[in-house]
DNA sequence: GAACATAATGAGTGGCCACTCATCTTGTCA
DNA sequence: TGACAAGATGAGTGGCCACTCATTATGTTC
């Protein structure tokens, strides 16, 4: 059996539990993995201490929102794949990708992999890669995208492309040329 | 007149100017602009005051750094565009420029406009983007790059290649598949 | 080679920030 | 409703780091 399952939290406890997550997910966003935890404890309405008893370390917190990201991006790309046009998909993919990079900057720490990507969110980080290679196979079979593209190369084109619009600060139209370009180059 | 030229340095200034200019730079190739100034002095084989007294601010010392490795990529760019194929040569710079984001974290901090890309670099910048323009024209004079490309766009796809590569540590050879894309994207 | 300006030194200083803990508060449950 | 465990609080603590300054050393000049 699993090792004894914790007890349940207070009411008080579950309710700012939640508050944190929300604040830091804004904070980060803002500010980075840079900004400092009293700042997302002020915005929680709580108490320093409250936020290390729920995260002992800063490391804990940061994971927390990257695998709550990383599960909403999974999701995000499982829809497209269901619902979407293979042709187009991986490509809508990576537009969402890249503004929502611009918005939040924990999107780009996720990528900078020296925050901690951990064994704790190694397993979301799989599911996201995985959900994105239905997207790529798909886009192939529809002929959108050549058959020699792997998948290490779209990711590295996905990092690449947020990284750059994050830290440039490329507005909407520069975004939408230069995935025009990326996207030439991966078509037949 | 210019308002009055500085007294020439003492023997030993000049010389300890140089060696800590040799350290910062290979410090903060190592360890990115969050090195502290601590380690530049200790690499200098010099206290820490003596490199305050030469850059009054870590970020006069940063902007140093960044000035001299601009002015370095703007010459191999002027040599690529005198002496190398106008339909590769723009190519050819990509590949070096990725190659160096990867040994050299400065480059990172360079293209991340945060650390303070202030006026004192400003020249330097705009002389390396004319330079590459030249790259980006002399390749469509050639054919080997689409008419409605625009510097902007390849800034951009540089940018993000650069910090792609330097973040996520992508290997020698994923750097050469992940160019291929990009300039296949590029090409008519 | 003495006098003096210029430079080097390194032990502070202050600020920021992750993290702790003794104390007080509050939800829970009999 | 009272007792108690679980939780919240916020004033520390320690470590790191940019930056300072009184003192000491050294190049330069006549």
């Amino acid at each position: 059996m699993p090792p004894t399952e914790p007890p349940a939290l207070r009411a008080d406890a579950r309710r700012n539990r939640a508050r944190i997550l929300r604040a830091a997910a804004e904070v980060f966003a803002e500010h980075g993995a840079a900004a400092s935890t009293e700042e997302v404890a002020i915005r929680a309405g709580v108490a320093a201490g409250t936020v290390f008893r729920h995260f002992p370390t800063k490391k804990d917190l940061l994971q927390a929102i990257i695998k709550d990201l990383l599960e909403s991006l999974t999701a995000e790309v499982d829809t497209l794949a269901a619902e979407g046009d293979p042709a187009t998909a991986l490509f809508t993919f990576f537009g969402r990708m890249v503004e929502q990079a611009v918005e939040k900057k924990t999107v780009a720490d996720l990528l900078a992999a020296d925050t901690g990507v951990d064994i704790q969110v190694a397993g979301p980080v799989q599911s996201l890669q995985t959900a994105i290679e239905t997207l790529l196979t798909g886009a192939q079979r529809a002929g959108a995208v050549r058959d020699d593209v792997r998948l290490d190369e779209v990711m590295a084109l996905l990092t690449g492309a947020c990284q750059g619009a994050l830290h440039a600060g490329w507005p909407p139209d520069l975004q939408k040329r230069t995935l025009t370009i990326i996207f030439n180059g991966l078509r037949p």
